[in-house]
DNA sequence: AAGATTACCTGAAGGC
DNA sequence: TGCCTTCAGGTAATCT
C-alpha cells in the first residue's frame, strides 16, 4: 500500500528519469485509469513535455507543457502555452515503473511512451487513477486534503487534531487533517510514541501530542530513506521492493512478540481499519 | 458535524 | 481444477 514514503520514492524517480521528456503516446488497457477519458488525456498531453513532478501526501502531480515559440506567424504572442497536469494516486496496488525485464501481464493498465521509453502503469485492483487537470493547480485540486505531514508545522497540526474526539488511529489516517500517513505508518508511529491506538487526543497533554507529531515525521523520513515498505505489492520505479519492511515493529506482526517487551502484538479493528499494537508498551488511557 | 458505512476491485486465505 | 465467504485497504460518496 503506497503511503507517503513509497509515493515520495516514486516521485523522485519520475523526476530523475523523465523530466524534460516528451510524451508521445499512451496505450490504454483499462480505460477507467485515465480520467475524464483516455481520449481527452491523449489529446491534451501528447506532444507536450514533462516539466515538473510534485508530491502532496499520497498524490503525484505531473506538469506537462507544450514547447513554446511555435513559428505560427505569431507576432506579439510568443507566450508559453498553458500547462496541464496529470494527478496520480496509486491507491492500494498501483505501480508505475520502467523495467526492461518486465513482461506485460494481465494487471498492466497503461503504457506511456516518453520518446521511445516505455513507462508502465500496473494495478492489480484497479483502484489507482490519473486525472487530467487544466493549468497547474497542484494541491488546489485537492482542497479537502490537509497539509503534507512532512511540511506541516507542529502548531498547525496540533490545532487541527487536538479538538477532535475520534481515536488517534482514525485521526492520523484522516488525510483532511494532514496528508501522507496510511495504515502501516500510523501503527508504527503510535508504537514509537507508546500510545494506544484507541486513545483520543483529549486524553493526552500537549507534550504527548507533540511526541506523536515528531514520531510520525521520524518514521516517515526513515522509511523514505529506506525506499519505502514493500508489504505485498509495492515496487519502486525500477521494479524493486522497498527495504523498510524489516524495520516494522508492529504492522503485520499480530501474534509475534514485541521487540521491546516480548508481549505478543495484538490487532484491533478501529474505524474499519486494522490496528496493530503492543498491549504492554502502548498503554490504554 | 463528525463519525460510520459502503462502493470500488482482485486475489489470498480459510472454512467446510 | 472445489466452492463460498471473508478480508485487505485509500478515498469519495452516502448515511446517521
Amino acid at each position: 500500500m503506497p503511503e507517503l514514503p513509497e509515493v515520495e520514492n516514486v516521485a523522485l524517480s519520475l523526476r530523475d528519469a523523465l523530466l524534460g521528456k516528451r510524451l508521445d503516446g499512451i496505450t490504454v488497457r483499462w480505460a477507467k485509469t485515465l480520467r475524464p477519458s483516455p481520449r481527452k488525456v491523449r489529446r491534451r498531453l501528447c506532444g507536450t513535455r514533462l516539466e515538473a513532478v510534485d508530491r502532496h501526501g499520497k498524490y503525484i502531480f505531473l506538469t506537462f507543457r507544450a514547447p513554446s515559440g511555435a513559428p505560427q506567424g505569431a507576432t506579439a504572442s510568443a507566450q508559453e502555452r498553458p500547462p496541464a497536469q496529470l494527478m496520480l494516486h496509486l491507491r492500494m496496488t498501483g505501480q508505475i515503473f520502467v523495467n526492461p525485464a518486465y513482461k506485460p501481464d494481465k494487471h498492466l493498465r497503461l503504457i506511456f511512451d516518453f520518446e521511445g521509453q516505455p513507462v508502465y502503469y500496473r494495478d492489480l485492483r484497479k483502484f489507482g487513477f490519473f486525472t487530467l487537470l487544466e493549468g497547474a493547480p497542484g494541491r488546489e485540486a485537492i482542497a479537502h486534503v490537509g497539509p503534507d505531514m512532512l511540511e506541516i508545522t507542529a502548531a498547525d497540526w496540533l490545532e487541527r487534531i487536538a479538538h477532535r474526539r475520534a481515536p488517534l488511529k482514525s485521526l492520523l489516517l484522516d488525510q483532511g487533517i494532514a496528508a501522507g500517513l496510511g495504515n502501516i505508518y500510523v501503527d508504527e508511529t503510535l508504537f514509537r510514541a507508546r500510545i494506544h491506538p484507541l486513545t483520543p487526543p483529549a486524553m493526552l497533554d500537549e507534550e504527548g501530542l507533540r511526541r506523536i507529531y515528531r514520531d510520525a515525521r521520524h518514521v516517515l523520513r526513515a522509511a523514505v530513506k529506506d525506499g519505502g515498505t514493500t508489504y505485498q505489492d509495492f515496487l519502486n520505479f525500477h521494479g524493486k521492493p522497498g527495504n523498510f519492511r524489516t524495520k516494522l515493529r508492529v504492522y503485520g506482526r499480530t501474534g509475534e512478540t514485541c521487540f521491546t517487551c516480548r508481549t505478543p502484538i495484538e490487532r484491533l479493528k478501529i474505524g474499519g481499519r486494522s490496528a496493530h499494537f503492543c498491549p504492554r508498551c502502548q498503554v490504554a488511557l
